[in-house]
DNA sequence: TCGTGTGAAGCGCTTCACAGCA
DNA sequence: TGCTGTGAAGCGCTTCACACGA
């Protein structure tokens, strides 16, 4: 049952260091554009609003990637973390929910450059299935099982109504989908072998709304 | 505006139970519909996703808000979370990008029973300046101080690309604005008294991509 | 009796400090 | 010399188990 481990490519990442590599990925993009060859744990901790202990550390749970006495190669690193995210070719993803805030994620052209491609648009509103939008043509959710297969899609971004939510969840579990952001505020039962990500916006602003009675003290971030 | 110390009602909350209060407010309006009058902490664990130990833990941190023996008035603990995160009068926002992802929060209807309102839109592109769009004008983001004070105005939304992200920032901590929802790609600097989330939807679809690989690696086999 | 509130134990993440290596 | 990688210490969150009170 268990795999020789070249490394520790196999080892066990704390889930707060999972959170912070999509943030250091995009701070070596940065640097990449910035034509930066190499970044020390210092400098990569300051972009990223960390500190240098904390990439250290995080970074040595992936591997050792750098070099004692000159830091961490960005290109290197780049390739290295897009590989332990599993986006050296993009992810497909499903959309699901025609709305407005799907349509705004449909539009958006920042994906791509983050591993991400989204392939299909699915809704239940008969008026919209048919729509074409950004070269897809928005399908009815019965259907989604055929194009999970057909299109290699693994992600799926939910943006359909709280009260509609977990029926497409359930669509999305059964279609083999292990991986779901959900936009809706409510809470999706899943089997324990799919990923769920809540991303609710009222509820970020309500916990802003709590540090602002606080204002006297120092302000939080993040 | 100190108040009197009452219990703990000014003790230092722990920074994942805020996080939770949200959440937890979201499940007792779920079941305020539901025409439930007590949730004990095994119910409303269940509805949030965690567990009674961690509802009877946090809500311990916010005073004694339930009865032992019967559990928590839902419409009590509905008002006394109103009250810890600020919301029991609306919170005024700003939002600031007009474009596909803040026309999408502005149609949303869905912020006034979270208590958020949002209340002025600006944007730096004179062609949308002038806009009227959900009974709001698009203002230029040049005249955002005088909004500010003049509409009460205490959080952000901030929808601008990346690039643009951080001079809106300026303005926004320029104007008094001390808490921010950022969906800018981007690390933003702000004075300690400034609170901002980070709002990161492709980040979010990384860390999912992450996940699937352990999925495929750890499974097992067939 | 039943369920909350809470000290204490358990656990994981962060920070420190320095050994190890280019 | 300079910076990484890492054991160890520090700290905060979660879970446990039970006293307390309605």
């Amino acid at each position: 049952m268990t795999h020789v481990a070249n490394e520790h490519s196999e080892r066990d990442v704390p889930a707060m260091t999972v959170q912070r590599i999509p943030l250091y990925l995009r701070c070596l993009l940065e640097a990449q554009g910035e034509r930066l060859t190499v970044l020390n744990s210092k400098q990569l901790g300051d972009r990223a609003g960390t500190n240098a202990a904390q990439v250290r550390k995080d970074l040595s749970h992936l591997g050792e990637l750098g070099t004692r006495g000159i830091g961490y190669d960005v290109d290197d690193l780049v390739v290295h973390l897009m590989r332990r995210l599993g986006i050296t070719e993009s992810r497909s993803a499903a959309l699901v929910g025609f709305g407005r805030l799907g349509s705004a994620f449909l539009g958006y052209q920042g994906f791509a450059a983050r591993g991400v491609r989204i392939v299909a648009v699915f809704d239940t509103d008969p008026d919209k299935v048919g729509t074409e939008i950004e070269g897809l043509i928005v399908t009815s959710i019965d259907d989604i099982a055929d194009a999970v297969e057909r299109e290699g899609i693994e992600l799926a971004i939910l943006t359909v109504p709280a009260a509609s939510a977990q029926k497409a969840c359930d669509a999305l579990v059964a279609s083999g989908i292990k991986a779901i952001l959900n936009f809706a505020p409510c809470t999706l039962t899943v089997p324990d072998d799919v990923s769920v990500r809540q991303a609710d916006v009222a509820a970020d602003l309500q916990i802003l709304s709590f540090h602002l009675n606080r204002a006297s003290s120092e302000g939080y971030s993040r």
